[in-house]
DNA sequence: GTTGTTGCAAAATCTTTGCACTTCT
DNA sequence: AGAAGTGCAAAGATTTTGCAACAAC
């Protein structure tokens, strides 16, 4: 279980903070609120999906302003943007955690996380070789999990 | 250049007819159009390019009948969906290439097309070791092109 | 008191769908 | 003739934006 004392939230809170004092922009309950919502979901989590957790406590608070602050998160390096392969975004955390790449199960929509060094050095030497400099990837692995392919 | 005899034409009209006939659905002159616009092209391309593409000609064809097309060409295996990083999908020519992963240039938007059995190998053993039997994949790289870096 | 932020509704995008009309077979 | 396909407009889904009220500094 994600506590909310946790070195995640920590880290969170202060790229936020400096984020946001660099930028001129305020600490507000919306983005606190958005903030612990997102880390506590510990998964990938979507803006409707958000909106469902944070709208039993906090009713007023708008999609408006939860696509606006994980865009904001995004900038500030707190989020990561995946797409999958579905039209909506979902977010991951992007504090705490190293690189790593997808597997997800393309029946009951789990996803698990992986890493691996070698496919990484494979990459890089791909890119090198066409003289493409790489900035980030994305490695998806779709199929059924262990639960689902029996 | 690509030609309208070449092979992948009558590959993709091969497919397609028998995806046709088993589902008992019709060769029609729009999805003729279509089909030809999307070979043509020759890249990843959108809806909304096609469109631009087959206006010129066909000013009649209107856009919900290249999404049914492309969501047939899809299911017949004729067209393959990309999201890359966008919201609109893209669509590439699923006859006549092998398995490939993508290079994309975050500056010009150059996408560019590349195989590794090795990658291909580690992805199958890190999904085995994981009990994950893996359908399909997808690798991007993201960067910038030999012309955009420099 | 400024200036950034929120919440709502409206707009923008991309995609699908309902329906009358047309076109295959 | 009958069933499927098309074209248009309308509806869905997701995300962004304009603006008046509000809150942080």
């Amino acid at each position: 279980m994600v506590r909310k004392g946790s070195d995640k939230f920590k880290e969170a809170r202060s790229l936020l903070r400096g984020h946001l004092e660099k930028k001129g922009l305020r600490w507000t309950q919306q983005r606190e609120i958005v903030l612990d919502a997102f880390l506590m979901a510990d998964r990938h989590i979507s803006v409707d999906e958000l909106l469902v957790s944070i709208r039993s406590s906090h009713p007023e608070l708008g999609h408006a302003t939860i696509y606006r602050t994980m865009n904001l998160f995004t900038e500030a390096g707190i989020a990561k943007e995946s797409r999958f392969d579905e039209e909506r975004v979902r977010y991951e955390p992007a504090v705490d955690v190293g690189h790593h790449d997808h597997l997800i199960c393309t029946v009951c929509g789990d996803i698990e996380e992986f890493e691996d060094n070698r496919i990484e050095r494979l990459q890089e030497e791909i890119a090198q070789k066409r003289g493409f400099q790489v900035d980030y990837h994305r490695l998806e692995l779709y199929g059924k999990c262990p639960k689902c392919s029996n």
